[in-house]
RNA sequence: GCCGCGUUCGUCUAGGGGUUAGGACGCCAGGUUCUCAUCCUGGUAACAGGGGUUCGAGUCCCCUACGCGGUACCA
């Protein structure tokens, strides 16, 4: 059996969008479920577009998100170079362009980019489909050699040849063009430089690539790869192509305008790497049954392209808002603690101090509620600074100031005298037991306390919070309530 | 313009001739509860339109509409 092998192929003209993020994820499953390979390679054939330091920007998107490929620029294989101007450079496209033309695929074209433009132009007029009019074919041998010999600039072109081109795709199904629809695609440029349509297929072919994985703005020319393929008497590698993943409109592709699309900037705002690819996994892909949540492994597990989705998917922050708090709750807490320090998440905080609390007990008192790992800044401030708030708010809606009033008193007594363990459950007991032998209710009791200790109407648990923040400071913000009921 | 691809609840989707069209997110209601969140229960909501084929069509075929993509010496 064949190994599996696919790639991820992007140009390095800036940041990883997420649309990369899954092609390269659907690539990645596929090789891992098959105990293949995954190799990244750098298509920078359009030297004015390639952008300084994107390469160094995506390898290391790729590694916050946790993809690691088996080939590439930085580690290598047997399969290298894997950036295409260094290919480029060791003269491997220009030998093949030159085979294609010996062999009758290919021609010289010398037409200038006035003439293609004032063709195009009368042609777009008369409603025609603008396409190459081979002009350059008629010229004779000696004419070429005569030209080439003086220098003039020139491309080389594919001859498309006659008939029809038919591909099939894992996700699209059977696709045949005929191939009087296509263009004598470029394929050398006049700098030396390959094009796309050359490059991908000569690479794809020299790395071993079983199965080309992109986006599906591809499929209209994947006939000129076949033709290709088959002009060089190559096998055709098999090919899926993928919905597009949509903006908010629902319409046009994800793009910058839209806001998140770097990938990197998901994992700034506190994204888990998992959360996220499985969330991006389920765009456009499913097992099949009603299974959602699936970590690395599983995905690989259950991955096949025979069950993506043909149609695009709109990217819905609320879904992955919510699927990014699953992971969060299944997460143990010191690993959660440790991804928060990487990413700075604990600056947001004023007065923060790593050891003032358990710091893995405080992101057992928020994790539940955080959907992001940014929440934690707002979530947990209160228990490293006592917001100054209303003294209105320390009075359930049911109750009175005066019940209020006895509550935090009696408090504050409670905690002064008891010798009960300092620890959430037992506090609980003892003061559900001392609230009902004063006759006060839960809300009328516990809501004033936990107002006291939080200094807000929304918080966790009153006693769980008490227990974090230790008998001292409990006993400090209760006589800071005290101060402010007395005051109404 | 031409060529190609797509279209099931608001969103992600299941479904490949016979289903009360299922699940998830969201939303709404109820329950648990000192609040919020979590959790549990229930509810809302969809086959783009029109023709065929068939005893019977989300499901097969055709047309239309709408959307997206391609139509570069960009990928």
């Amino acid at each position: 059996m064949n190994t599996i092998r696919t790639r991820f192929a992007p140009s390095p003209t800036g940041f990883l969008h997420i649309g990369g993020v899954r092609t390269t994820l659907y690539a990645y499953l596929l090789a891992k479920k098959h105990h293949g390979k995954i190799v990244l390679r750098i298509e920078d054939t359009d030297q004015k577009r390639t952008v300084a330091g994107s390469i160094e920007q995506i390898i290391n998107t790729f590694k916050l998100l946790g993809i690691d490929f088996d080939e590439g620029p930085t580690q290598g294989g047997e399969y290298g170079p894997y950036t295409q101007s260094e290919r480029k450079n060791q003269g491997l496209y220009q030998g093949y362009a030159d085979t294609l033309i010996q062999q009758g695929h290919a021609y010289h074209c010398f037409c200038t980019a006035d003439r293609l433009e004032t063709m195009r132009s009368k042609q777009q007029a008369a409603k025609q489909p603008p396409k190459y009019d081979r002009e350059c074919l008629k010229l004779s041998k000696a004419a070429i050699e005569q030209k080439l010999a003086a220098g003039e600039q020139h491309v080389i072109r594919l001859k498309v040849p006659e008939g029809e081109t038919t591909f099939t795709d894992l996700v699209y199904g059977t696709i045949t063009t005929p191939n009087n629809t296509l263009d004598d695609q470029v394929l050398l440029k006049s700098d030396g430089f390959p094009t796309y349509h050359l490059a991908v297929v000569i690479d794809d072919h020299l790395m071993n690539i079983t199965h080309v994985i992109r986006g599906n703005e591809w499929i209209p020319s994947t006939p000129k790869h076949v033709i290709l393929y088959n002009a060089f008497g190559w096998d055709v590698p098999v090919h899926a192509h993928l919905p597009p993943i949509l903006g908010p409109d629902g319409k046009k592709k994800l793009s910058k305008r839209d806001g998140d699309v770097r990938a990197e900037d998901f994992i700034a705002k506190g994204y888990l790497p998992e959360a996220l690819l499985n969330f991006i996994a389920l765009l456009g892909w499913n097992p099949g049954d009603d299974q959602e949540l699936f970590d690395l492994d599983a995905l690989i597990q259950n991955f096949s392209l025979e069950r993506v989705n043909k149609s695009g998917a709109k990217f819905d922050m609320t879904k992955l808002n919510w699927m990014n708090n699953q992971y969060i709750k299944n997460t143990d807490s010191k690993e959660l603690v440790a991804v928060l320090k990487q990413n700075n998440f604990f600056d947001q905080i004023d007065n923060f101090s790593e050891d003032r609390y358990e710091i893995s007990r405080v992101l057992d008192l928020f994790k539940e509620r955080m959907q992001t790992l940014a929440a934690i800044g707002e979530l947990a401030q209160f228990l490293y600074t006592l917001p100054d708030y209303e003294p209105s708010i320390l009075v359930f809606k049911k109750s009175t100031n005066d019940k209020t009033l006895l509550a935090l008193e009696q408090a504050q007594q409670l905690i002064t005298n008891t010798t009960t363990p300092w620890i959430a459950n037992e506090l609980r007991t003892a003061f559900d037991a001392h609230r009902e032998s004063i006759n006060l209710t839960r809300a009328e009791m516990f809501w004033p306390m936990r107002v006291a200790v939080s200094g807000s109407e929304q918080s966790p648990d009153v006693f769980d919070i008490m227990e974090l923040l230790g008998r001292e400071e409990t006993l400090e913000r209760l006589r800071i309530s005290l101060e402010k009921i007395k005051s109404l």
